[in-house]
DNA sequence: GATGAATGAGGTTTCATTCAT
DNA sequence: TATGAATGAAACCTCATTCAT
């Protein structure tokens, strides 16, 4: 174990380095050559753990995708309620991608970026990803308990607004992220309109 | 007239060439011969334009960011109270994201790649114009019609959320612009959840 | 007349614009925009004056030295003695070295940058007028006044010590021309060695 | 050992390559199109020796200057009378010039194309070269052994003079190379007036 | 496991030049 | 006289990639 996050091997530093600098510059702003020298190793060096830039990509985007997924599905199958189920999955979606801002930020810009299969493998992974929260406001809106017009137009805007978080969120922000999870589960199921009038 | 956008000249249609490959493809996977072949000019003649590359991105986001304000900021101003306020703000501003689709998301995805100065400028083009909500948001807590935490987290909630339409919304969909509009407003200001629990 | 030189037109403007310029960076290094912009004119303009770029230069070498060897020749054959004619071929070489310092900068050092047979029309003007200063040293070689091995290394050796002051000569500078002339003269026919020991 | 001169490596003929090139077209009039060609290289691969064209001509500047200093300095130092060692210098200043006759010409002529702090390396090593015959000269002149009014004229006849065998000199000529050396000492020191006057 | 040397395609930019107006 | 618009070649340089070692 090299450092805190476990990093055991050059692969995984090429990978880690490879995230910084395509989060900060995008797939196309980013050279191997910025990859090597983060790492301190020759350019031609990437290639004895990566085919390519491309398959380098893919990676990030494959695991990303992959971790994220795993990291959201089982809190919404635990919780019970509808209402619950898509706290849980917010909440889930959320602190993963403050967790991982970085490689969720690759994730969700850099798959213009992918070419051929690349790009239909990952897509249809986004797909489905994405169907986890539609199922859970569908079956909310049969239930009763949520109310929108159109499925889709929820969807992506919850998703968008939740991704947002690996825009904007610093780790050195005062707002520790757990709250930052509930005040966005609270705003996406609540709105902004103060809650009193509810109760009259 | 040269086309139903009212191109005039040429530099009009190298901007929309640009903006609408950037916006594919990002900047760095941009080429200027990309843009020249889409205007059917040489390479060389995009310089009589425009000086650089960068000037070409920059050209794209003063324009699409000053646009944006000079759209979103009367309606705000007109409106009465806060939520109306609030309301016609979000309107607006989905509104031109889903109009001024590839200038909104080029705009809101490659500030990265501005070098020096010209990003300072955007950014606080930017900054300012993120300013408009938080001042509603903040006024609406102040009165009480709004709740929630953190008014950054609040801010950038919205703006992400709305922003996000430039991505997923296709001219083509079957769901009208204006309703679009209205689903977002309204999730944002009450969110998902069913209104009926509220009369209880 | 337009200035203290008497230009009286635009082709002269465009003249010593290019001059100036190709003095300071040489021919392949200036470029036609600078000098339409030193002259404050669009860079097609310059074609209605010059048909080429090789042609302005061409036209600053003809010129040059056309002009220099009218300046020489005649003090040359006005004079006396071999001495006497060396002495007045020096001293009007220097004159016109320091007078016209960047008009034969450029004449001195951009031969090589020009092609075909603008070259070998300078190169034979060129050639022409340094017979001028070998035919004099041959004569005084003869008449037993002068002493030295190879007239071609005495030539050479005088033109390129002569010219030099085209390159280090500032007009600003604290020794007067015409003092310059007279040391490069005495130099040139009696060398650095102090005369007392002559008289001994 | 590649060729007569010794070259072992890549990096040293693309550093001749350039060289002969620039003497012949100057820098600008120099392409690293013309370079690789010269070395049946891709032009890409001179980028694997110098980081640019600049560094190119810096490296070449840097070296002869040097070289040329070490050249110099020792026999100057050496030699006994002030007389000997400005002698002692011409003669390996002369040698030097002729026997890296491409060399020198680019470090000469080329100054103006270097930029920024390269230029301003090159100019001090330079000013500290040329100090070596102007102390000479000045030592000269206090012991009376010399006679000029100015030594700054004096040191850049002495310069641009030797300097001008760079220029003209041709390996094949008929006059060796120490003989050329020979002449121009002489005259430098005792000018071209025949000398038995002098002893009249 | 890693590197040094080389490649070839392609990037942005600049240049001299043209020509209708 | 002078310009605005366009060109096409070529400039410098960077890129991802390969391969023998």
């Amino acid at each position: 174990m090299a450092n805190r996050h476990g990093a055991r091997n050059t692969e995984e530093l090429i990978y880690r380095a490879a995230v910084g600098l395509m989060a900060a510059r995008g797939y196309h702003g980013t050279t191997l050559r910025d990859v090597a020298r983060a790492v301190s190793l020759q350019m031609s060096s990437i290639y004895y753990y990566f085919p390519s830039k491309q398959e380098l990509l893919l990676a990030v985007m494959r695991r990303t995708t992959r971790d994220l997924r795993a990291a959201v599905e089982p809190p919404i199958s635990a919780a019970g309620s509808v209402r619950e189920r898509l706290g849980a999955g917010i909440r889930a979606h959320v602190l993963f991608h403050a967790d991982r801002r970085l490689e969720t930020l690759v994730t969700d810009s850099e798959i213009r970026a992918l070419e051929g299969e690349g790009r239909e493998e990952i897509t249809a992974l986004r797909d489905a990803y994405g169907d986890l929260f539609r199922e859970v406001l569908e079956t909310g809106l049969q239930e009763g308990v949520f109310s929108f017009e159109d499925s889709h137009v929820a969807t992506n805007a919850l998703m968008t607004m939740c991704a947002g978080v690996a825009v904007w969120y610093r780790p050195d922000g005062h707002t520790s992220l757990s709250r930052i999870a509930d005040q966005l589960t609270h705003l996406y199921l609540d709105g902004v309109t103060a809650s009193p009038p509810r109760q009259a």
